[in-house]
RNA sequence: GCGCUUGUAGCUCAACUGGAUAGAGCGCAGCCCUGCGGAGGCUGAGGUCGUGGGUUCAAAUCCCACCAAGCGCGCCA
C-alpha cells in the first residue's frame, strides 16, 4: 500500500476513534456515525486533508458543528505524520502533514523508483478492456484515436492500481459490412484490370479500396478474375481484410497502443458459443419469434423496445454476436470486470447490452461502458473533413504523422470522455508556450539538465539529507508528488483518465516554480545533495505520469 | 416525440463525485535574466456555474420543469 494512502486511512480511523471516544465520554450524543471520508481542501491554508464530519453530525446531534469539531479534536490521538489538527468554521477538521514526514517521502520515492505511485487496490482482479474495435473495412479515423488513447491510458492506470489488465480489440470479421467490403474490393479489382463493372450500391467508395485493389494486383496478379464470382470475392476479400487489419495495427502502434488479444467475431460461430448462448436465452424465456424474425425481449427487462437477434433471412445481427461475445468475456474467460469503450454513435446499444448481460445471469454492474463523444478535426479554427491527398475522411495515421504522438495522446486525453471535443491540428502542433505538452516535457528536460551538470561536477548525492528541505516551494513540490497514488486510485474508481493531464500540468508548474526559487547546484554541498534527491524524485514522478499517459519523457528538447 | 451526453471567465476546459472565497491554460494589462535550459517565473483584470423551481447545515454537483447543442431511436455496426 502506498504511504500516503496509508496515512489517509490512518486519519480516517483516528477520526472515527476520536468521535467514538467523545461519545463514550459523553461529549458527543451517541448518534450513528456516517461513513467518514476526508478530502483535499482547495486552499493550502486549510491544510493537507479535511473532514466535514462535524457538519454531517450537526442535525442529528442538534449541536453547533464547530463545537462538535472541537470535541472530536480533543480526543484525536497524536501521530508522527500529522503536525497539526485544527478546527475551522463552519465545522471542518483540518489536518496538516508534518514536514519531517513529508521530506522522508523523497527517500521513499527514490527507493520505489518506477513502481512509485502503484497501489494494491485491484488485488490482482482480472479486468478486461476492449477499445477501438473498428470494422476492418477501412482505415482508422480520429474518433478511433480518441478511444485508443482513452483505452490504453486507462489500461496503464488500472495496471498501476493493481489490476490484472487485458487489452482487447474485437474484430468484426463477419456480417453485412464485411460482405459489402468484399464486393467493393472485387469491383475495384476488376475495374483496375480494365473490366467495366459497377460498384455495389451499399459499397465502400473510399479511394483506399482502389489502392488496396492495386496492391493486391501487384502481389497476386489477375488470378481472381478466373474464379467464379463468389469464390473470387471471398478469397480476394480475405486478403484485403488482412491488409486492412495490418494498416489498423500500424496506426495503433504509431499511437503507442498495443493489444494483448485480437478477438475474432467469427470465432464465436466456429466454436459454437453463439448457438449455446442463444439456446440459453431461449430457455430462460427472453427470446420470441415475431414478424418472421427472432427477438430478444428486452422489454421484459424494462427496455423501451425489443431487439432483433436473428433476421428473417436467418442471419444474426451484430447485437446477437455481441451477446455471445460478452458471454465469452464474463463466463468463458471469467473476467471480473469488463470495460467497453464505444463511440457516441453506439450509445443506443448500452442499455440493451446491460439488459442482456443481466439476462445471462451476470451482474450488469460488472460491465462498464464508456462512451467517448464525437471529435471534430480543425485546422486553425477551420473544420477539416477530408484528406487533401486521398479525398477520403482524414485518417488517424495522417493526423499522427502531422501532429506527433505525444501531442496527439495528450490532446485526445485532456477532455473528459463525455465532452465533445475539437482537435485543432495547428494548436496541437504549435511548439510554443501555449502548448501544455511541451511545458510538461520541458520540466523533465530541465531535471535531466540539472543532473548533467551535477555529473559534470562529480557530485554524488546518495547520502543527501532530505530533512534539510524546508523551503515552501520544496514542500509544495513534495506534496504534489504525493498526489500521484491518489490520482491513480481516483482514476481506477471513476475510469476518467483525463485527470492525469491536469495532474501532469500542475506537477510541472510546481516544479518550474521551485526551480526558479531554489537553485539546486550551489557551493552548499549538503543543500545541493538534498535538493538533488528532491529533483531526482520529481523526475521519477514526472516520468511515471508521462508514462501512464503513453508520452515520452525527453532528456533534451 | 422518446433516450443518452453536454451547457462554468473573451476562447478551450477542470472542479477530488454534496463542502470552505468556483480553478487552470490560451488571450488581455504589467513586472522579472551578472546563476542549474526564458519552451521559464511573478502580479493583475475577467464569473447571475444555460433559465426557473425544489431537496440539504451546505448544490456547478442531487431531483423536477424549461431552453440550447451533439449523438442515437434500422431485420446497419
Amino acid at each position: 500500500m502506498s504511504e500516503i494512502l496509508a496515512v489517509k486511512q490512518g486519519i480516517i480511523e483516528s477520526i472515527k476513534k476520536a468521535a467514538t471516544e467523545a461519545q463514550q465520554a459523553g461529549k458527543l450524543p451517541s448518534v450513528p456515525l456516517p461513513d467518514i471520508s476526508i478530502e483535499r481542501p482547495q486552499k493550502a491554508e486549510h491544510g493537507d486533508y479535511a473532514s466535514s464530519l462535524p457538519l454531517k453530525l450537526a442535525r442529528a446531534t442538534s449541536l453547533n458543528p464547530l463545537n462538535i469539531a472541537k470535541s472530536i479534536v480533543s480526543f484525536m490521538p497524536k501521530s508522527e505524520e500529522i503536525a497539526e489538527v485544527s478546527v475551522a468554521p463552519p465545522g471542518f477538521i483540518n489536518f496538516r502533514l508534518s514536514t519531517g514526514w513529508l521530506t522522508k517521502q523523497v527517500d521513499n520515492i527514490l527507493e520505489q523508483q518506477k513502481s512509485y505511485g502503484n497501489i494494491t487496490k485491484g488485488n490482482g482482479k482480472q479486468i478486461q478492456i476492449e477499445f477501438v474495435s473498428a470494422n476492418p473495412t477501412g482505415p482508422l479515423h480520429i474518433g478511433h484515436g480518441r478511444g485508443a488513447v482513452l483505452g490504453s491510458t486507462l489500461a496503464n492506470v488500472l495496471d498501476a492500481a493493481g489490476f490484472k489488465v487485458q487489452k482487447e480489440y474485437y474484430i468484426n470479421d463477419s456480417g453485412n459490412q464485411i460482405v459489402s467490403f468484399y464486393r467493393s474490393l472485387y469491383s475495384r479489382y476488376q475495374q483496375c484490370l480494365g473490366i467495366d463493372t459497377e460498384m455495389p450500391a451499399e459499397g465502400y467508395f473510399g479511394s483506399y479500396v482502389t489502392d488496396l485493389a492495386r496492391e493486391l494486383i501487384d502481389e497476386h496478379g489477375d488470378q481472381f478474375l478466373k474464379m467464379p464470382r463468389e469464390e473470387a470475392e471471398s478469397k480476394l476479400g480475405k486478403l484485403g481484410l488482412e491488409k486492412m487489419l495490418l494498416k489498423i495495427k500500424e496506426s495503433l502502434e504509431a499511437l503507442r497502443v498495443n493489444y494483448d488479444c485480437w478477438f475474432s467475431e467469427s470465432s464465436l460461430y466456429e466454436n459454437g458459443q453463439y448457438d449455446k448462448v442463444m439456446a440459453m436465452l431461449k430457455q430462460s424465456g427472453y427470446i420470441a419469434e415475431k414478424e418472421s424474425a427472432t427477438w430478444f425481449v428486452s422489454t421484459a427487462l424494462g427496455e423501451h423496445k425489443d431487439n432483433v437477434v436473428v433476421r428473417s433471412d436467418g442471419t444474426p445481427t451484430y447485437f446477437a454476436t455481441d451477446i455471445a461475445y460478452h458471454y465469452n468475456k464474463f463466463i468463458t474467460r471469467g473476467f471480473d470486470t469488463v470495460i467497453d469503450i464505444w463511440g457516441a454513435d453506439h450509445q443506443g446499444h448500452v442499455s440493451r447490452m446491460e439488459a442482456v448481460v443481466g439476462a445471462l445471469g451476470i451482474d450488469p454492474k460488472r460491465l462498464k461502458v464508456i462512451i467517448s463523444q464525437m471529435i471534430t478535426l480543425k485546422r486553425g479554427g477551420e473544420l477539416v473533413k477530408l484528406s487533401k491527398r486521398s479525398g477520403d475522411m482524414i485518417s488517424l495515421a495522417e493526423v499522427i504523422e502531422e501532429v506527433g504522438v505525444d501531442a496527439c495522446r495528450f490532446f485526445f486525453l485532456c477532455r473528459s470522455a463525455d465532452s465533445q471535443m475539437d482537435f485543432d491540428m495547428e494548436l496541437a502542433k504549435k511548439e510554443s508556450q501555449d502548448n501544455p505538452v511541451y511545458y510538461i516535457q520541458y520540466a523533465y528536460a530541465r531535471i535531466a539538465s540539472i543532473f548533467r551538470l551535477a555529473e559534470e561536477k562529480g557530485i554524488k548525492y546518495d547520502d543527501g539529507d532530505v530533512s534539510l528541505l524546508k523551503e515552501e516551494s520544496e514542500l509544495t513540490l513534495i506534496r504534489s508528488m504525493l498526489q500521484l497514488p491518489e490520482i491513480i486510485e481516483m482514476i481506477a474508481n471513476t475510469l476518467e483518465p483525463h485527470h492525469l493531464t491536469y495532474y501532469a500540468q500542475e506537477l510541472a508548474t510546481i516544479f518550474h516554480s521551485f526551480y526558479k526559487q531554489c537553485r539546486v547546484v550551489t557551493d552548499d554541498v549538503d543543500m545541493t545533495k538534498a535538493r538533488l534527491k528532491l529533483v531526482a524524485s520529481a523526475g521519477i514522478v514526472l516520468d511515471k505520469t508521462l508514462g501512464l499517459m503513453g508520452m515520452s519523457a525527453p532528456e533534451k528538447m
